[in-house]
DNA sequence: TCTGGGGTCCTGGGGCAA
DNA sequence: TCTGTTGCCCCAGGACCC
């Protein structure tokens, strides 16, 4: 679902068709998540820093993601996928690999253009953002032609093809080649998949090491036999936050890996999890990464255990310079608990929970003034007067929202209230595709869930290509 | 005032036990 | 008892993906 993000919103947002518009982190230290087309013209990217994108598209509608109303389209296309087949293996929000011959509805070539084009249709009936498909007889070539197929296309891979297809393509096409491995296979003088081939293996192996030398060969060569699976357990469950300003006061960095230690526990909890290991991640002003881990005798999913091992973690680590970003994960999942009472958490001997340490108070949190925090841009608002609509912008005790609906056929109007106006209220965001009595009783694009939880929205990048999934093309009005 | 968040996989070094 | 080998586990870092 290449541009996913972007077309919901503009799917939602009347206002917004046909404009450049970039969802993901608005604050100093944001990314993009995903440009629509429009925006992209303009060289707006994915990862792109928001600050850049800004200088390059000046007039853009930059908005905060909201995962609840994505997470329910993207619920309702893996739906559909499901009725193909029962091999569906989602890559993320916006992408799937599809088993076609698993599910027995499509042998020949011809059929399976007709399953897709049907699939396509429906993901646009049921979705109101429009979806892409890449057809072909392994997931590398079908994840190439999705690409290939992107905005709201289908392309299929004649088998016999694949060769030829590959050979004028850049190494990067590749999967597993990233950055690196480019620069260096650069650096070797391989530049395209069919110079790769020409390489062999032992000098791929040579320059990449034994095992992503031997993929890479075989990816090159259009042999890529990994299955697609639908179940899929995760390996590690983490979470991380990114600070506005580097932090170098140590209690408040101390109190930080306490709060990441228990929203991870409660992420970890609600997966029925419980870790082994535990690790701590911080990122300094210079960027440089590091990992501490702490191995617990046996899987755990007990706040205090976590906490203190990250606690413990953290004193192994300069800070004195500064920290941009904290994460606190586990991995080594289990579906049990193994609790050592003895020797995980110094509870016992220390006279139970500790107390709570005070907030402290210097430097900036993650989150800034409340007020600016309530009125991101592109969050769902409700006013008593004017009804539904959304944030376009905030500022100097001010907010000015824009009222439409997704099935507005010209943009609503704006207007601007004090940002304490008690008739304007958060609210939950509407239903892309208008459910008339004919609907059928499906998942429903309403998400259940309260918006008030993406009050501090992660930025995630979903500008992922489809393999064979709905892929938010151009959203005409 | 460049560079998010949540993951997976691989490599290599060191400790340790058989 | 000492030494070398092997394999496993733990840890840290890096690359990659969406």
């Amino acid at each position: 679902m290449d541009a996913f993000y972007a077309s919901v919103e503009q799917a939602a947002k009347p206002s917004l068709r046909g404009k450049a518009v970039v969802v993901g982190g608005i604050g100093p230290r944001g990314v993009v998540a995903t440009a629509s087309y429009e925006a992209r013209v303009f060289g707006v990217r994915s990862a792109m820093p928001t600050a850049q994108a800004r200088r390059l598209c000046p007039h853009g509608a930059y908005l905060v993601p909201r995962f609840e109303v994505y997470r329910a389209v993207s619920e309702r296309v893996m739906g559909l996928l499901a009725r193909l087949s029962p091999l569906v293996e989602p890559l993320s929000l916006d992408e799937a690999f599809v088993d076609l011959a698993a599910g027995g509805s499509a042998d020949t070539a011809e059929r399976a253009r007709a399953v897709a084009e049907r699939l396509r249709a429906e993901i646009a009936a049921a979705t109101g953002v429009t979806g892409s498909v890449g057809l072909a007889g392994a997931k590398m070539l079908a994840k190439i032609a999705s690409e290939r197929a992107k905005p709201d296309g289908l392309v299929l891979i004649e088998p016999g093809t694949e060769r030829e297809l590959l050979a004028p393509l850049p190494v990067r096409t590749l999967p597993g080649v990233g950055p690196a491995t480019a620069e260096v296979l650069r650096r070797a003088g391989i530049h395209t998949v069919e110079e790769t081939v020409r390489a062999g293996e032992a000098e791929l192996t040579r320059l990449l090491g034994r095992a992503h030398g031997a993929g890479v060969f075989r990816m090159a060569l259009g042999v890529d036999d990994r299955p697609v699976v639908a179940e899929r357990d995760a390996k590690s469950i983490s979470v991380e936050d990114t600070f506005e300003v580097d932090m170098t006061d140590r209690a408040r960095i101390r109190f930080e890996v306490r709060r990441l230690a228990e929203r991870c526990v409660t992420r970890l909890r609600a997966a029925g999890r419980s870790g082994r290991t535990v690790v701590l991640k911080v990122r300094r002003y210079d960027f440089s990464t590091l990992t501490r881990s702490e191995t617990l005798r046996g899987p755990t999913d007990d706040l205090a255990v976590v906490r203190e091992a990250a606690e413990r973690l953290l004193e192994s680590v300069d800070t004195t310079e500064g920290v941009r970003l904290l994460g606190v994960g586990v991995s080594s999942l289990a579906d049990f608990t193994q609790e050592d009472l003895f020797a995980q958490s110094e509870r016992a001997g220390s006279g139970g929970e500790r107390p709570a340490e005070p907030a402290p108070t210097e430097e900036a949190a993650p989150a800034g003034p409340e007020a600016d925090r309530r009125w991101l841009p592109g969050l769902d608002v409700t006013h008593e007067r004017f009804g539904p609509g959304w944030v376009q912008g905030s500022g100097v005790g001010r907010v000015t929202v824009r009222f439409e609906r997704p099935e507005d056929r010209v943009p609503g109007r704006v207007r601007t209230f004090a940002v304490d106006d008690p008739l304007l209220r958060r609210s939950g965001p509407l239903p892309l595709v208008p459910r008339g009595p004919g609907a059928s009783g499906e998942a429903a694009d309403q998400p259940s869930g309260s918006s008030e939880e993406a009050s501090r929205p992660k930025s995630a990048s979903g500008a992922g290509p489809a393999s064979a999934s709905g892929s938010g093309g151009r959203s005409s009005p």
